[in-house]
DNA sequence: TCTGGGGTCCTAGGACCC
DNA sequence: TCTGGGGTCCTAGGACCC
């Protein structure tokens, strides 16, 4: 039996996120700028109708912008992820089995559906989810998860679709067609260089690719290619994922508001990111064997003089306390550290995770000591989720904090703060 | 002046073992 | 001149995704 697996996706979701708290977006050209308001990450149609491509930096385009009345903004994730849990709790009613693949799309199964008109039942889902919570969504359905991106992407870029794009209800020889009419590298997972290497070997288009022999792909490129082959030709291959697996590494790093030459600051900035890097790891409820730590300059400043290093280090023992794991990372840091550097970027990584409470105790343990630490670290989550992030932090990550990352644009965290709510007058 | 952050998976190659 | 074969584990790096 054929299977129905479709994929909804927000249409330019940041942009769209901020349009339903600010109507005065409606029409106009949009732009949500990344992490230290330095480049595009979401656009609104007006501005993909300029040519403006996703990760141009916001100063190569800023002159164009102010020409067009582009309106820019600091991306707002408190927003956006707010946003995204409401949208998918709305998705996730169409179907018993959901898998949420980024803050802006997910999977839903439509296996035991398969006597619906499906179609129909897309633009019910467009329409609900507007409806609810103002987020325009696209909807692509076929027999695996490659085909349904693929029919997601007809869908939003073909109008005649009217957003919904149902492979499995087309005839065999239109799908062939239209599928000879889009270019392979809007394949999920053909990106530029492979998209590149397959044109080299006369392979243009999503047609040529299904058609393509797969032991010669498994030869040329990977396993991985040779699967999305089988997956463009119907055979399901990669499994809807309803539980998310737990995290095997997690990362947080940023580039610096300003350039940092003292290992103070850096070291400010590494406690920073280690403290939040280990509410996500505990938030998962696991903990970590090793903790990476890593600092550069900028690359783009070609004529300043570079640096760039990283470490790892194991955790004596594996650990969720934040104060261990920051421990670590400082003494990383203080080993890769030179002086002489403006640096604009700092990072660590947390790895080797693994399921708290499974772990082999040695002799030495201090188990009284760890039940302390894991009772501490508890009643810190707890207040900080209560109170607001940050509310009991180290002070080791400072008080003035001139590092911090530039974000001149911020809108209101209108769902998540009450004194930030929207508010609305009657005329 | 100004160029994001956070993930996953696979492969190749070296070290080491029997 | 000739110099085993096969396996595991680890790491670095590449490619991809949103």
């Amino acid at each position: 039996m054929t299977h129905a697996i479709a994929l909804v996706d927000g249409n330019n979701f940041y942009v769209s996120c901020q349009r339903v708290f600010d109507p005065k977006l409606e029409g106009r050209p949009v732009v949500v700028l990344s992490n230290n308001d330095g480049c595009v990450v979401a656009r609104s149609q007006e501005v993909k109708d300029l040519g403006i491509k996703m990760g141009t930096p916001w100063f190569q385009i800023e002159r164009l912008a102010r020409q067009h009345g582009i309106l820019a903004l600091s991306s707002n994730y408190t927003l956006y992820a707010d946003m995204s849990h409401r949208m998918m709790s709305i998705l996730g009613e169409f179907s018993p089995n959901q898998e949420i693949y980024s803050i802006d799309e997910c999977f839903l199964d439509f296996d035991g559906l398969a006597r619906r008109d499906l179609t129909e039942y897309g633009q019910r889902i467009r329409q609900i989810t507007r409806q609810s919570i103002g987020i325009p969504v696209c909807v692509g359905l076929g027999a695996s998860k490659t085909l349904a991106k693929l029919a997601n992407h007809v869908a939003k870029k073909r109008p005649a679709f009217e957003g919904v794009c149902d492979f499995n209800a087309m005839a065999p020889q239109a799908l062939d067609a239209l599928l000879n009419d889009i270019a392979v590298g809007e394949v999920w997972g053909v990106g530029g260089r492979i998209a590149q290497r397959l044109r080299a070997l006369g392979i243009q288009s999503v047609q040529d690719l299904k058609q393509a022999r797969p032991k010669i792909i498994r030869q040329q490129f990977s396993v991985v290619l040779e699967r999305t082959v089988a997956e463009l030709n119907g055979v399901s291959c990669l499994a809807l994922e309803a539980i998310a697996p737990a995290k095997k590494q997690i990362m947080s790093s940023r580039s610096f508001g300003v350039p940092v030459t003292s290992l103070d600051e850096l070291t400010q900035a590494v406690v920073a990111y280690t403290t939040r890097a280990c509410e996500k790891l505990r938030s998962q409820n696991s903990i970590a064997g090793s903790i990476q730590v890593y600092l550069r300059t900028n690359p783009f400043k070609e004529t300043d003089p570079q640096y760039s290093r990283g470490i790892t280090l194991s955790l004596p023992a594996p650990s969720s306390d934040t104060r261990a794991l920051v421990r670590s990372a400082i003494a990383g840091l203080q080993r890769i550290y030179r002086p002489g550097f403006a640096y604009q970027k700092a990072g660590i990584l947390l790895d080797d995770l693994r399921p708290a409470g499974i772990r082999q105790i040695s002799l030495f343990d201090d188990l009284d000591g760890e039940e302390r630490s894991q009772r501490l670290m508890t009643t810190l989550d707890h207040i900080n989720r209560k109170m607001g992030r940050d509310t009991l932090r180290l002070l080791g990550e400072g008080l003035e904090k001139r590092w911090k990352t530039r974000a001149c644009r911020l809108t209101p965290c209108y769902t998540t703060r009450l004194a930030e709510l929207a508010i609305a007058r009657a005329i």
